[in-house]
DNA sequence: TGAAATTATGGTCAGCTGACCATCTTTAGC
DNA sequence: GCTAAAGATGGTCAGCTGACCATAATTTCA
């Protein structure tokens, strides 16, 4: 049905009965370039995983700045947690930066899977704690770093990316602003 | 046992059966001002509970500015998730910013509880679920805010912070220098 | 393929921010 | 209660950062 999740799945440690019920009950759907999943004040209602493209999740500051959360490339999972958990308006939008397929769960479907299929439920946990692990680091080196440390550090985890995104994302990632980057970019060059 | 504990516990929603598993396994502990419960480069191996006072988790930057992670009040849970899950040293470190009565489980302990009474686990889940969120929230803030809605944010989000905090800690939380948020504090003065 | 849109870079400048230092106030702990 | 330590504020200044604008290069997509 969906073969490259369903071999995402068997790799991540599912059997083949759990990979079948988690799969029966996805649909799939593509974005083109810069297409919404979902808008800010809209409620995330999906799960979605990115079978290939790339998404990101970001909002727009009232002085029209950009602002960007997280990325999910393939093989990855992407939401607004707290919209989709208790389904309120969210404060972000979903979008594609590449073309992309996605996978996509009605909540009410993947809560029953999460409730009955065990392994599902263990690797959704895995998951969580990897997403907290990552959000503190964000958090440590949002306080820590310079601008500088953020985009080295930004290269080092994501080396991928920076063949993948405009440089204006980087910096809406990295909470500094496009002329800031330029100049370190440009300060590299030198050395 | 831990009476101010089980109370916490009973008001979560938890029978009295699973109060009591979770309560018996706590060793108690007091924390004076300034003390450590672990530095940086030592394993998280407790999950603690605080009952009264305050404690922050923290690190040192090489320049040897402080930077706040988190802060924990009475009825409220800490440690170092990374270090904790994974039994691997942390990044930071976590101290008794008032003197301090706290909870401690080893991980063996809790992970055989939360194997074993459902009920911590679902309310465990929804701890989880609301770190998430919060941690959320403030990277979007780091992303976004100026120091001046930073320092609104703050107080509207932790009103009694205020008055048991140095001014220097709340900036270590908010990534700003206390001089700016001197700065901000003055300029608020003469509105 | 070709036109339009997007992107990256650079110049300039104002001003915010942090570092350093000094002073005064408050708090901690014996 | 008293002494020492910690904390808060202010002055000053250098320099980093972002806003604005222009230009050149690249990419998109019809």
């Amino acid at each position: 049905m969906h073969p490259e999740f369903e071999t995402y799945l068997r790799r991540s440690g599912l059997a083949e009965e759990a990979v079948r019920r988690v799969s029966d009950l996805a649909v799939a759907r593509k974005l083109r370039r810069n297409e919404l999943l979902f808008s800010a004040g809209e409620i995330c209602r999906h799960k979605v995983f990115v079978v290939s493209g790339l998404l990101h999740t970001f909002n727009i500051s009232a002085g029209g700045n950009q602002h960007i959360l997280q990325f999910a490339p393939e093989n990855s999972w992407t939401l607004d947690v707290e919209s989709y958990d208790r389904q309120i308006p969210s404060q972000v939008s979903i979008g594609a930066v590449e073309p992309s397929e996605i996978l996509c769960w009605q909540k009410k479907d993947f809560d029953m899977l999460l409730a009955e299929v065990p392994q599902l439920k263990k690797f959704a946990e895995g998951l969580i704690a990897r997403n907290i692990h990552y959000s503190r680091k964000r958090i440590l080196i949002s306080l820590s770093a310079t601008p500088e440390e953020k985009y080295e550090d930004f290269i080092q985890t994501f080396p991928d990316y920076l063949a993948r995104l405009p440089l204006r994302m980087i910096a809406a990632y990295l909470g500094i602003s496009i002329k800031t980057l330029t100049r370190i970019r440009h300060a590299q060059l030198l050395r």
